[in-house]
DNA sequence: TGTACATCAGTGAACGCGCGTTCACTGATGTAC
DNA sequence: TGTACATCAGTGAACGCGCGTTCACTGATGTAC
């Protein structure tokens, strides 16, 4: 084992998310996610500062990646339901992720890092729902809320394990047949 | 101040209550909670046993009290879609409650006061939800999942502070905004 | 009405532990000449 | 090609703190007679 590690921020990073996966984003701790990277508890401090500065590595990071993803899904697809369909996806192949984004008091929400990616996300939310919702004549925010409330709370239950796709199925087609319940009032 | 308190019991599970506000289910400690009751630290074994006992006993009052509202609604509303909205507004006047009702590994699950309240609880949902789809031929237990998961995520996001009714307006009347937009596919 | 005694409710000292953070340090790397 | 030196990355000891839990204790209450 070398002294130098050569890339220890993004293995502290990835040992950080396990954790966060075990313990939740209150239950981790900078001394344990050094243990389980086999390092020093006083080498995070010279990557991340602290502890909050670890966790909103983490949330950035998580927020840059479901804005990828939408991005992805925005320019293949003209549904905007299936921007709701990518978010589901996206907070159950990145619980840990999914989870610290919605930690509050735990992040540094000033960070510019954060701030950027998440409102890189919002942007693509905001206008996919722009663009779903103005050809029906008048803006319909009930009808966005409602979008939103329901991939939010299907990735909830999803991840708290109250629900899950059919054997054979999975969860994007589980979010698909969600979102065709939604429609105007 | 007496040496006997009277109802130290029910102060700490009120004191308990306002430390989850604060810091969330997991940042909750005995010793806190003790602290704002103005009491010794060690005074909460006594009615608890130790902290998941504590914690457990919140979990309970809370599917009781979801339990109780649901019940209420049940017998006077023939509309499946009310006990949604009763649940978004469970939610939003005892968050503290909600937020331990869905903390997991925090509470011993295997409590008999817990496990009757939330199998309380979820009888009443799931015989609502089959009063509400039999009468329309085959079963759709995709219309189920979309509305516990539409009335689910509207409750994490008023809890997050993401979302909030109109000036003027209350939680109810935006809950069944939202429930409205739900139809068959 | 009075007294003895069991039970209950809360106290305060003590324990050992894991934590975040600071600090002087040392090993490794890369750059200037 | 070689050497001096600055910078970077990680170490390990130390600090003070709040925590959960245990323990022997004491004050208060209620019941039996």
């Amino acid at each position: 084992m070398p002294y130098h590690h050569g890339d220890l921020r993004r293995t502290l990073l990835d040992h950080a998310l396990a954790a966060v996966a075990d313990d939740g984003p209150a239950g981790v701790s900078l001394r344990d996610v050094a243990r389980r990277a086999g390092v020093s508890h006083a080498a995070p401090t010279h990557h991340f500062r602290d502890k909050t500065g670890l966790l909103t590595a983490l949330a950035a990071e998580g927020w840059s990646l479901l804005a990828d993803a939408l991005a992805t899904t925005a320019a293949a697809d003209v549904d905007f339901a299936e921007l709701g369909v990518t978010y589901v996806q996206f907070a159950v192949d990145h619980p840990a992720h999914f989870a610290v984004m919605r930690a509050p008091g735990l992040v540094r929400h000033d960070d510019p890092d954060l701030a950027t990616a998440q409102g890189r996300a919002d942007t693509l939310l905001r206008e996919g729902a722009r663009r779903h919702t103005n050809p029906d004549a008048a803006a319909d925010p009930a009808t966005a809320l409602a979008g939103w409330a329901l991939v939010h709370g299907l990735a909830a239950l999803l991840l708290e394990g109250a629900v899950a796709p059919e054997p054979g199925s999975d969860v994007a087609t589980l979010a698909r047949s969600i979102t065709r319940r939604l429609g105007p009032a």
